[in-house]
DNA sequence: GTGGTCTAGACCACT
DNA sequence: GTGGTCTAGACCACA
């Protein structure tokens, strides 16, 4: 279900958010569906309990989760996900900063555009993918 | 000529690492030309000459400048630098994810389309105007 | 009757206390009427009997119901519970740290002021129509 | 400079939060100063480094002060502090229950009125005096 | 059982 | 030196 790797760059606690986003955006956890408790996630991932709770906390803050203490962890509605506006002005920012060094690099606007094309296939792909994948569950 | 941005979540070392790019790429520093000295770029920009020291560490591994002892740092010819398929890779996995993610905070196609066409057209008239700037010196 | 929401912030038992409060000071429930049983209101609410019994004993101990061993649990006359000192230092204090806080956020007294009256008018509403419906039956 | 009240519901690194904004609205910690560092500061409270990280991260994401890794933490421009839609949602939440509570106690509007407008001038008297305070260091 | 907070360490990258 | 992340414990309130 979880594919941690502990020599990206990309942080523990991070990466256990991309992948529940991922679950919570596609559908496979569904709304009010419960999350895997902080201990029972941890003990799957073999990490520290905190590390988990770190990423929860802010799946909660974000508006992806739901808490009710005691209880546990449960899926938000998509609609309750917050569209961030400084989580968009950093990733806007850095779309730019990536494609200014693509420029740099010696990339002209219609090799780009095609990179670009073929990535945004490849994403929309994945959604698709995984949305089937939980309506066969 | 160097605009840092302390606030920026771009670590110093990284920000200096690309202006000089843009610097070298654009031409506006000719190949060969002499790069500001470690203790003088830091004193203009008021950081850390370690800081300044590892930008161009970096930029040398990376192909940008070469550094001659006791002399100092030189821009590097461009032909060099074009075309590196690590950093090539590098970007293309950084926008992969970072598409993902405006996937995540509920973007549909059309909008990461339209994003990435603004942004698109920006970075082209940047080009254009950096380059026009240059012929002019 | 009930209205719990399991995503507030306010605990359960906190919620059960509070709704509970309302209805015996509003006079819906009348000077020893009984309230429904522990397992009961579990049943009703679909939450763990102990969340009920710790909001029934809380109840008890700040005056709004008695209980009678072997019979269940009535509401306490109203005279009892009014002007709880302890209380009301407690909710003063809440208000004064709230203000402070929205002075924090940058709110001007102007705008608290104009708050305030909103949500103190909405009060009286409710109130209103509470007394209301109690009359009714 | 701090006060912490170990014995207090408040968790420590709220409290370290709300006073860090309170030196930040008043203006005692002026714009671009550095705060204690996460370990002085630590020291100082003779708590652990963690809970003031906590506390500096929260207060990071509410925009009262930015990082700069490897220098420290600054107080941000009092502009720049987001008005958080969700905490200003749940300070109005809580300010319309405590009301609510005190009508519960059988206060009539006029006394509401009444202590509200005494809580209001209090906080804008502390205000006042911090302001002040600042300006004669 | 659940999440929330806290302590006491440790290692890393950056300045 | 700085903040950022992580581990390995612990205690608390709530369900």
């Amino acid at each position: 279900m979880f594919q941690l790797d502990l020599k990206s760059r990309e942080s523990i606690y991070e990466q256990i958010i991309n992948q529940m986003k991922e679950l919570i955006i596609t559908g496979i956890l569904k709304e009010d569906e419960k999350l895997p408790s902080v201990r029972e996630l941890s003990k799957i991932l073999t990490v520290n309990p905190n590390t988990v709770q770190k990423a929860y906390r802010e799946l909660e803050r974000q508006g992806y989760v739901y808490t009710v203490a005691g209880l546990g962890c449960f899926a938000a509605s998509i609609a309750d996900v917050k569209r961030d506006e400084a989580a968009i002005a950093q990733l806007t920012e850095t779309l730019r900063t990536t494609l200014r060094q693509l420029t740099y690099l010696g990339f002209s606007k219609d090799e780009i555009d095609a990179l670009l094309m073929t990535l945004l296939q490849e994403d929309q792909q994945k959604t698709e993918e995984l949305k089937k994948g939980s309506e066969h569950i």
